[in-house]
RNA sequence: GGUGCCAUAGCCAAGCGGUAAGGCAAAGGUCUGCAACACCUCUAUCCCCAGUUCGAUUCUGGGUGGCACCUCCA
């Protein structure tokens, strides 16, 4: 397939190190709080990235990392009177509720900070052994000026960063440019013991180690969100890169972001809205169709109003899918027909055209509009007259294609409350008596609570509201 | 100041050299007791101006408008 480096800032064929794997690494969260929108765009697309990559045939190894050791999560802890473990451990929990609830699988592993404490340690004792890195009275900073390809990823000279860099409180510093490894204790943080005292990592040391620990030095696909490219994956790319003298990641792929009203979703603006938050009013599965109607890529406005259309839009993959379930419990032949083998045959051309929207740079805009197409063929050539088998390729071959984007995986409840089934054979009754004012009645009755019937003809048909 | 990105119908959004996918909404129709679902029909001088080309939404240059990074943020 072909994936967007931002190191070459251009389209490139995906080659993996070794040949059927890849070893992919994306940036998880900060657990201080329960995550936003603009934190769930990546965990999504990353989601989707590494099950189409295991569609199609390689043994992916996926690393999400919880930071859990951060200014954010010790000022947390003050708020709140308890521990920064127990805020860490609370919002990993909550990562988990709004993470299932927008299907998006577990990784291969969720490293912590707080455990590879001894493995940063390691990497920044190398840093400074090579003088990429220096200690004052116990705080370590990495020397920027000193690793030749600084500036590499986010495509600026030091010279340009160091003309733009604000004024730095922190005179410590030989550069403003340089960045904490290892912070020095204190009072009422957290700490480890390090042969520069006590104290704990800066900020993206964590990723070079944990990655290094569990993919190699070496990795295939390093992902995250558009605003991470500097200074965080660049420093990234500073550290693993200065110690090891090996490349990091051979392929950098960054997300767009989420904007309210065109402009970026922050937390220094307050215009962000937590997952948790949406869900009072959205199935967080809405979400993720929303955000795979576009382009990873490209920025994306965040309202309501859009993601009622996305709502819309799923339902009708949703109305398909529940369809063939239905007309295979009426399907009475067991064999295709020829008409039928060679329409079975011809569906082929929807995969095709699916794979080839999906290996090109992760195009699921294409791809759930090749799936739209597949629905409208579906709901043409499929009827009460359709063979079992007819229906049994159909089915897979949706399902197929909507689970490598995780949409429409959802099963069809299929038990009624018997008051429901009452008044559901008390309104056929009414209707077969054309006495439509009662059955209209019920019909009202039934949506107050929550089902919505549909006569069709092979019947009448519920569903859940 | 430095560095990137974007501009396609009422809304959202693919396409990126051969006169425009898909979804939502609106309109008309088939079906239906009505409705819903589904199906059919209908909806675009691709921001502007030059240039390259047989041919440009797609490439180049110049505008205009918007966004982001260089500071914690996905």
């Amino acid at each position: 397939m072909k994936l967007y480096n931002t190191l070459t800032q251009k389209k490139e064929t995906f080659v993996p190190i070794e040949a059927g794997k890849v070893r992919m690494y994306s940036c998880g969260p900060t657990v201080y709080n329960y995550f936003h929108i603009g934190n769930a765009r990546p965990f999504i697309v990353f989601d989707v990235l590494r099950r189409f990559l295991e569609y199609t045939g390689y043994e992916v190894t996926f690393i999400q990392n919880f930071t859990d050791v951060d200014d954010k999560i010790i000022n947390r802890s003050h708020e709140e009177g308890i521990s920064p473990q127990a805020v860490s451990e609370k919002y990993i929990r909550e990562y988990f509720v709004d993470a299932d609830a927008l299907g998006i699988k577990r990784a291969s592993l969720h490293p912590k900070v707080s455990e590879h404490i001894p493995e940063i340690i390691q990497m920044i004792k190398t840093l400074e052994e090579k003088g990429l890195a220096y200690n004052i009275g116990g705080n370590v900073y990495y020397r920027v000026d000193h690793f030749r390809d600084y500036g590499k990823l986010s495509k600026q000279s030091i010279e340009d960063l160091k003309s733009g860099a604000r004024i730095d409180i922190n005179d410590e510093k030989q550069s403003p440019l340089d960045f904490a490894l290892w912070k020095k204790k204190k009072e009422g943080e957290p700490y480890w013991e390090s042969p520069w005292g006590q104290g704990r990592p800066g900020w993206h040391i964590e990723c070079s180690a944990m990655s290094r620990k569990h993919l190699g030095e070496t990795i295939d696909i390093h992902g995250g969100g558009q605003d991470l490219i500097f200074p965080h994956h660049e420093n990234e790319i500073a550290q693993s890169e200065g110690s090891c003298g090996k490349p990091f990641a051979n392929y950098w792929v960054h997300n767009g972001y989420i904007n309210i009203n065109n402009e970026k979703m922050s937390k220094s603006k307050g215009n962000f809205f937590t997952v948790r938050d949406i869900a009072k009013t959205f199935d967080l599965e809405v979400v993720r169709m929303f955000l795979l109607m576009a382009h990873y890529r490209s920025p994306v406005n965040f309202s309501e109003p859009l993601l009622q259309q996305a709502q819309t839009a799923l339902e009708r993959l949703y109305t398909a899918k529940y369809q063939m379930l239905f007309l295979l419990e009426k399907a009475v032949a067991a064999t295709a027909s020829e008409d039928e083998i060679r329409w079975i045959t011809a569906l082929d051309k929807y995969k095709k055209s699916y794979i080839e929207a999906m290996e090109d740079d992760l195009n699921t805009a294409d791809a759930i509009s090749v799936i739209f197409e597949l629905v409208r063929e579906l709901n043409t050539f499929l009827d009460e007259n359709s063979s079992k088998p007819a229906i049994l390729a159909a089915q897979a071959l949706f399902g197929e294609l909507t689970t490598v984007l995780g949409l429409a995986v959802k099963e069809k409840e299929t038990s009624l409350d018997a008051d429901v089934e009452a008044l559901i054979e008390q309104r056929q009754a009414a209707r077969k008596a054309k006495d439509f004012k009662r059955s209209d009645e019920i019909r009202d009755q039934l949506l107050a609570m929550g089902i919505v019937l549909e006569d069709t003809r092979e019947g009448v048909k519920w569903k859940k509201a």
